[in-house]
DNA sequence: ATTATCTATAGATCTATAGATAATGC
DNA sequence: ATTATCTATAGATCTATAGATAATGC
């Protein structure tokens, strides 16, 4: 039953990639390691030749998902350099993102249950965070480095609530309205804060 | 062991009020009927006899939960009459919020999960969600309807956003940022849109 | 007589481990 | 010989139910 080393590294991908979807999916406590496994083909058993636990999977595919769709992000902020904040919120806030979870922004899909895991979790999750301030401080008008740190921060908060207040919505018209509504605000902030 | 009918009314209530504090505190999968039961003096088998389901259960606490906090922040802005805004921002973004969640916004404390949550639950929920956009409807200076109910959109995305991302964070100093930039800038967002 | 609670348990999870198996890679 | 995976299971949960118990309230 042993695989060559090649393929074992391809399953420890594979089990991190499905975990990264299927924790923004179902959340840290929806999906268990058993299920995992069969998803990429494995039996549980298997799985702790892999990693030491549960716990050390969330963080691993944690930081993957931030990781991933931060890219994304990038792509779309260039295809718009005439107003990248205008086009990253739509994109952000678009229906499509808010009822595919399991592609979209970690924060936005368990950000309420990240402050509940264990310090290495959210310290693998920071790595990634730090990146999108980062992004988002290219692409505001600021004028100094803390200024334009500021202006990201805020961004980010306005998208994270925007995304999880429409998901918590039973109505769709609702959720749209929500999304739209924030959406449009967005960039109006940066330009009050630069002026 | 059969109690008298105020008696298992008051049952009722010291069960939904402990479960709107532990799911708060541990989310909807992180706490269990027996535990609750236990927390309140009662067995978990008598569970079935107030609640159908532990479903049900986090229907009627969740909508307990941010009815409860609601009822404060009127508190807050009604004795800020000058500022409300300023003041409620600062009382929701506070580090006293932030590391107390059980007693804090469902929406920050649960937010992420309520989209995983049957659609009996963010119905319970939705209730309070309109009352809330009301009452910050109250304090921001849009002149038509319309413009006060997007200007308390936007509001409660930021602050349940700035909440979530500052409990994502491993560093206390990282989260009094996020809670101190976000506080600050919301004042400003209906001045901009009031303008 | 009715019924709120308790006791006991069914049945289904879950994470993690131990030892067997069978393929890799020296 | 080493080791990635599988089989089997321990031990601890979880929600929900059935029937017994004992107090209420007619």
């Amino acid at each position: 039953m042993k695989v060559s080393k090649q393929k074992m590294a391809e399953h420890r991908e594979q089990i991190i990639t499905a975990a990264a979807k299927r924790f923004r999916e179902k959340g840290f406590d929806g999906i268990g390691v058993a299920d995992l496994m069969k998803e990429v083909g494995l039996t549980h058993g298997g799985f702790y030749g892999h990693f030491g636990s549960k716990e050390e999977l969330i963080g691993l595919a944690s930081q993957r998902a931030l990781r991933e769709t931060a890219k994304k992000w990038e792509k779309v902020i260039e295809e718009a350099p005439d107003r990248p904040l205008e086009a990253f919120a739509k994109f952000y806030l678009s229906k499509r993102h808010q009822i595919r979870p399991e592609a979209g922004c970690l924060l936005a899909a368990l950000g309420s249950e990240l402050d509940r895991q264990p310090r290495s979790v959210k310290e693998a999750v920071l790595e990634e965070q730090l990146n999108i301030f980062d992004l988002l401080s290219r692409i505001v008008p600021g004028r100094t480095k803390a200024a334009k740190r500021k202006q990201a921060i805020v961004i980010l908060a306005g998208l994270i609530g925007g995304m999880i207040l429409a998901r918590s919505m039973p109505d769709a018209a609702l959720s749209e309205e929500i999304l739209e509504t924030v959406s449009a605000a967005i960039p109006n902030w940066v330009q009050a804060d630069a002026a």
